[in-house]
DNA sequence: TCAAAAGTGTTATCCTTACACCCATGT
DNA sequence: ACATGGGTGTAAGGATAACACTTTTGA
């Protein structure tokens, strides 16, 4: 086989400092005419060097930006035709095995030319923590839910519909983790500025739909997020983020960050305590601001004891609120 | 670019016949030197025609099998250099992108060369639908935790706290999604053959572990089955296994067949009733072998009001049993 | 003394589990 | 009549969610 056809790495690399969450972000040559932008770190696989594909996304990382990572899990694969941007450019078909990586907070900030974004700046309607978004949901979930075609029409209902699940619309209840599929919507429906630079259109997006990267990263992204807030249900993925001591706070202001809810905070401490994810240690943080914390550590025996050890987020359940407006 | 680098898709196709889950198998052609065997389907990625790698997948499945594929997902993406038969043979690095996808039971057999694979002799270890597997559990286990390096050492300690947490064992719960890390287990510990066969090793593996397919397949499928276990839970996976009108038997013996565990009937009938994930429809089924049962059929809109409709599995709460043993 | 954050206790509600029992058909 | 599988009701246990309240520090 011949095809033009290439094979890259690529890592959405996460950490959680002061309650916000981010992601590592490099600058992009960009295509041929198109801006320069931010970008995903990416990495080619050496099929002569590296034994397995964790490896080589491993190595390349630790060479770009000098982070040693820990926690890592593969992503998705992408390779659809149109994830390079649209137009004359006829380059080799691409393929991208995307991976995700948590760091912890104050991690090396990396070489020139990389940063961290907060997340909530490239997905402004995901953070729910200070209730709605300001201004952004009367905006992004119509947008989301205007349809091509004839009003009322099957394409219209049907995007109608997924749009009322995927953004918690008309009775339905809203769920973190559909993060691709809100992304995906507007998307489709040309709100975010990816999908105008890739259709080659000059206008511009809808307000409040965030800050756009290079080619198809932002999807990738939003798949990253999405999964990162389902296994905080069941795997103890938080800890990953944190030193090895830290408070009940700060444990609930980390998952309180990626899951983009606030959360309950006694509860949040009795199921945490109770369900044996973590132990005190008596040693004291005093620098909190007001009664001094004592400081926890994971509990590695949870593993054993308990099939899903996650942190207990809402939904999940039965339906939420029904506000059953509009 | 230019390294010797194939990328395939495979597709693990699962449909489930009388109370068996199965798999659709290939004849496969087998390494220089090795004996020929079954494998999964795969197929090329067609840089040219296939817009999305999707397509391509669904394409050349019609083509090999005559199957036109409903339900699809991404699964993994493998890659390790020792994906491939071990041995003096040096071809390119091979890819490959695996998808799982459904299909109703009744499905077309597809064409000479390919038959439907019970999984459960794949994995004998994983049917507890008639109490623990016969025979098999008292010896997989313990092959599984079986350790190289000196007794006590951190290779053995270690190896036996995953395989406590994989199997179930030393007061851990069994969780039925863990497919892939017992697999992974007894390949480590050369239980099952393709450990010997990738070693070029000569000894027999151990009674129990299941017959083998070519390559990698075997732990692709692995991933499939847990995969498919842990969506149950929270996406309507099962209907698209089931024809549109179903009994509530029909269901229930599907998603068992599935877990590999016997669920409670009454229990079962109304978390799924009351659940809104089924509609009864006043048609009765009389071949029963028993009182008639009525039909139902999936409630779509149930995908808008909850959050995460399935239906509902044992685990993934507090521990379960603790019976201590070994 | 007050604000701020940590930490404890108690109760209501809902879901899950378990058990008991009745219904409709074929042999 | 009885075996087989379909179908319903009800009560116990447990986990979550919501509320009220106390403790300890710094300003």
């Amino acid at each position: 086989m011949s095809e033009p056809l290439v094979v890259g790495l690529s890592a959405v690399i996460v950490a959680v400092t002061d309650e916000t969450p981010r992601v590592l972000a490099v600058r992009r040559p960009g295509a041929p005419g198109a801006p320069e932008g931010w970008g995903l770190p990416s990495g080619p696989l050496d099929p002569e060097r590296d034994r397995t594909l964790e490896l080589a996304l491993r190595s390349w990382v630790r060479a770009q930006t000098g982070l040693e990572l820990g926690y890592v899990e593969q992503l998705y694969t992408f390779g659809d035709r149109e994830r390079r941007t649209a137009g004359p450019w006829d380059g080799p078909r691409e393929i991208s095995i995307a991976y995700l990586a948590l760091v912890r907070e104050g991690a090396a900030p990396g070489p020139a030319g990389a940063t961290w974004l907060d997340v909530y700046d490239l997905f402004p309607w995901e953070d729910w923590r200070r209730g709605g978004p300001p201004g952004v949901d009367p905006v992004v979930a119509p947008a989301a839910a205007r349809g091509v075609g004839p009003a009322g029409g099957p394409s219209r209902t049907a995007r109608r519909e997924r749009a009322d699940i995927a953004f918690g619309l008309g009775g339905a209840a809203w769920d973190g983790d559909r993060v691709l599929d809100r992304y995906e919507l507007l998307y489709e429906t040309r709100a975010v500025a990816e999908a105008l630079r890739d259709a080659g259109g000059g206008s511009r997006p809808t307000a409040g739909t965030g800050r756009a990267l290079a080619l198809d990263h932002r999807r990738i992204l939003a798949s990253a997020l999405g999964r990162l807030r389902g296994k905080l249900r069941y795997r103890p993925v938080a800890f990953e983020l944190l030193p090895p001591l830290f408070t009940l706070s700060q444990l609930q202001r980390t998952v309180e960050a990626l899951a983009g809810l606030r959360l309950h905070q006694q509860n949040f401490r009795r199921l945490v305590e109770q369900g044996g994810l973590v132990e005190g240690t008596g040693k004291i943080e005093t620098r909190t601001g007001g009664r001094p914390a004592e400081l926890f550590r994971f509990r590695r025996e949870v593993l054993r004891e308990r099939p899903a050890p996650g942190v207990g987020l809402p939904g999940r359940r039965r339906r939420r609120s029904a506000d059953g407006a509009a």
